[in-house]
DNA sequence: AGAAACTTGCAACAACATTGCAAAACCATT
DNA sequence: AATGGTTTTGCAATGTTGTTGCAAGTTTCT
């Protein structure tokens, strides 16, 4: 496991204090985070633009990727080890507990490949199922 | 192909001028639309909020579906004729084309099933695939 | 340590979304 | 076709979310 610090390294971010706890908090957190969240589990007082602009960066380096909603609201989620800037290997599957609303990536299960209409040049896919989560069963 | 009174009558939505016109938006349009396209689109001046209110209602009922985003929109698209009220069957894959970022519903390609970890409960899920669309191909 | 480059906070702004309420439209019934 | 009850609409106000420019503060590199 990586610590906040090495990752900003890896990904060529100059070391800030906002980083190295935004950072954190990813590292510490199972599911995905929307921007709200990151700002509510911050308890130093950084400013709502320098979140926005963190997250930013972070995705344009490759060290957190975005997962589609659909409630206006964009989630973010660490990368893995693999993923670089520019070329994503995000190609997981997203899980979506409709009971405790965490969103979970499922590292292990990949996107798989669909047939498409003749015509249609693919480039990249992403897939997110909802249902009950493992803490969520009943 | 319904009119949009059928489709309203069916889905026990009461007719009204604004439902008529946006039905009408959607059932002219190839891809899917944001509320900011609607808008647009209304020659007639409709309030925002009216807008917004309608696409919910259409959603509740199932006239529409939600596509999810990685930015901070929603896009909608008409259901098929099967899909009921709390109830879609809109499993279809969609692509979102990187050159025209028209979003379209690929009817016929279904989302596969995926094996997930143990626990997990699915119960709807849904795939967009991005690339060159068949009029954006080079 | 010092200069250059980058990051942050502030303030202002812009876009997007929600709510309550009164007026208007709709629908079922007579 | 008129009536009354219900639903929908528009307006206004308010809240939330995201963006930009600029000056001050940090970080990095030599």
């Amino acid at each position: 496991m990586q610590t906040n610090i090495e990752i900003l390294r890896k990904n060529k971010l100059s070391i800030t204090q906002g980083r190295l706890v935004i950072l954190d908090i990813f590292l510490q957190t199972e599911g995905a985070l929307a921007h709200a969240d990151i700002e509510k589990k911050l308890s130093s007082n950084f400013d709502r633009v320098t979140v926005y602009r963190t997250l930013q960066s972070f995705v344009e380096k490759g060290v957190i990727h975005q997962i589609p909603t659909t409630d206006n609201t964009i989630l973010y989620a660490l990368c893995k080890e693999n993923c670089e800037a520019g070329h994503h290997h995000d190609e997981h599957v997203h899980f979506v507990c409709v009971e405790c609303e965490q969103t979970t990536c499922l590292e292990n299960v990949i996107v798989p490949k669909v047939k498409l209409p003749r015509g249609f040049k693919p480039f990249q896919a992403a897939m997110i199922v909802k249902g009950h989560c493992v803490s969520c069963k009943y």
